[in-house]
DNA sequence: CCGCGCCATACGCCTAGAGATATCACCTCA
DNA sequence: TGAGGTGATATCTCTAGGCGTATGGCGCGG
């Protein structure tokens, strides 16, 4: 990599000048007075060897030199200025790219609403978004494959990782319309003990899957699971179809489908947490442009 | 035009610094010591304003904006060192393109020649020629549409170009082989009276056209032109076939036809001169080159 | 725990370059 | 022939930038 040792400025004047072709004009345009033009155009010239431009009586017009030598200054002057602007944004966040991990269960409530505001916030920022179960989030954030993750359950503390809560949610028993509990406004969780079970399967989230398992056994019962579907749309298409019932987050609401009906389980203490997770001491301004969109849950403060 | 008021050394110890990704290699690359290259990337990050570096324990890495800003650096150095290069060379006479135009009586004589030295001293140049008759030739090169011109019979002064005598040539008769005067060594001008003529059409080459006829005029006949033909090759071709005789500057008995004599005429003062041409005080470099490669007829020395 | 490798900081020095003003030289045109 | 426009020169000032040496801080490994 050679070193062409020239100011920047000389160049600049040399590109100027080159459109004008009149030192008078080229020196206002740069905002300086005509004989600093004129020594910078010397210094050039001098540099460069050779003369650039000839100064004929009542004419400056480039030398075959000056017309070789234009369009490689213009080049540099604007890859450079480009090359500045692009690092800057980068720098600043304002663009490049952020990789998301996030967990399935989550396209349909936190995910959407935070791709849109982060979106709208800084379009020129580019989302990976890709989605994994939690312990490969957690994985992957190690080994710098992601730069944030979006995951429920968050194990309580990390050496490398920092954790936050954004949304808590309480369950819901999934029901076909026609089942007898769709009545109630609330079910009691041992009056599922008797229906079949849809759910995901384990290993595609094995803290939810526990969590869920877990609630029926403490409701004095283990769920008998009569079908795994691995989209929770299909899960509630499923429960629609008279399959069986389902436990799921409660933002699973958002799947409107007809014969399907959802309702607050009792007790309602049991609440699955989704977080945001990310390295920490990152220094990445996408990350924390992120994090400031994510927001927090409410009830997270202490 | 942005003015990115960036010294190119800052850019260059940048380059090499992410290549290197170690101050101490890449400061001896650059030959200075390292607290200089640490100051210079420092004054480079402090005008993108963001950190291009990451500098931890025992590895240096680039930082988005960094790995950002690298391809446009380079670009632009390599931009500049390129175009200054090119720059000097045509400045030089190294580079470049020269315009060329030639009478079509020299295709077979100076020209190949001139071409074949000056190419090989000067390879990097493209030669544009073109061909053109003599008059057409003095106004493109006032017109600046040919740098230089090779012509038969230069005007004796022109106001804006100058000439120089290449080559002084006399003429030959052309004859069939079989002709009765192809039996002397010398051939009188007069004896051709009775011959038909084979000449080139006097719009291709006023001067040596008129150059010819009064010749013969001297010698007491009007030439009877029985044919004409554009091109030497062609008139050689037809004088063999015995369609008549021809008058020609002596440089073409390059041409070697079946059937065809070249002979000495008498009187033999009659000389066709062939010149350069240049517009008077023309600054460029491969002008100069070319004239140098021309040199000039010996006898031309006043 | 000490030394070493590695990078940053501090300071001093020097030059190149960028800017301004004043002035000159030259061509053109009225 | 004189005025105006145009570019070059001369001179001065100021500052940024580049270099060096000396030194400090900090991990890491023997």
């Amino acid at each position: 990599m050679a070193r062409p040792d020239i100011p920047l400025a000389q160049l600049h004047a040399f590109v100027v000048l080159a459109e004008e072709l009149h030192f008078g004009r080229a020196a206002a345009r740069l905002g300086i007075a005509q004989p600093p033009l004129s020594q910078q155009i010397r210094r050039l010239e001098d540099k460069v060897g050779h003369a650039l431009f000839r100064r004929e009586p009542g004419r400056v017009t480039l030398t075959p030199a000056g017309r070789e030598l234009l369009p490689a200054a213009r080049r540099a002057l604007t890859d450079l200025a480009d090359g500045l602007a692009a690092a800057r944004a980068v720098g600043s966040g304002q663009a490049g790219r952020l990789r998301i991990g996030f967990a399935a269960s989550l396209a349909l409530t936190v995910l959407p609403d935070l791709l849109r505001t982060f979106r709208q916030r800084f379009p020129g920022v580019h989302l990976d978004i890709r989605e994994m179960t939690s312990a490969p989030q957690l994985t992957a954030l190690r080994d710098k494959t992601i730069d944030v993750g979006l995951l429920r359950e968050p194990p309580a503390v990390d050496a490398e990782l920092e954790f936050r809560t954004v949304l808590s949610e309480p369950f819901v028993a999934v029901l076909p319309a026609a089942h007898p509990l769709a009545a109630q406004r609330v079910v009691p969780l041992a009056e599922l003990a008797d229906s079949p079970f849809v759910l995901l399967p384990r290993a595609a989230g094995p803290q939810l899957y526990d969590q869920i398992t877990g609630l029926c056994a403490a409701a004095g019962f283990p769920p008998r699971i009569a079908q795994h579907a691995v989209e929770w749309q299909t899960v509630c298409a499923l429960v629609g179809a008279g399959l069986g019932v389902s436990l799921a987050p409660a933002s699973i609401r958002r799947i409107r489908l007809r014969g399907v009906a959802f309702r607050r389980v009792e007790p309602g203490t049991a609440r699955t947490r989704v977080a945001v997770a990310w390295v920490r001491n990152d220094q990445s301004p996408l990350v924390a442009h992120l994090l400031a969109a994510v927001g927090h849950d409410p009830r997270d403060r202490p």
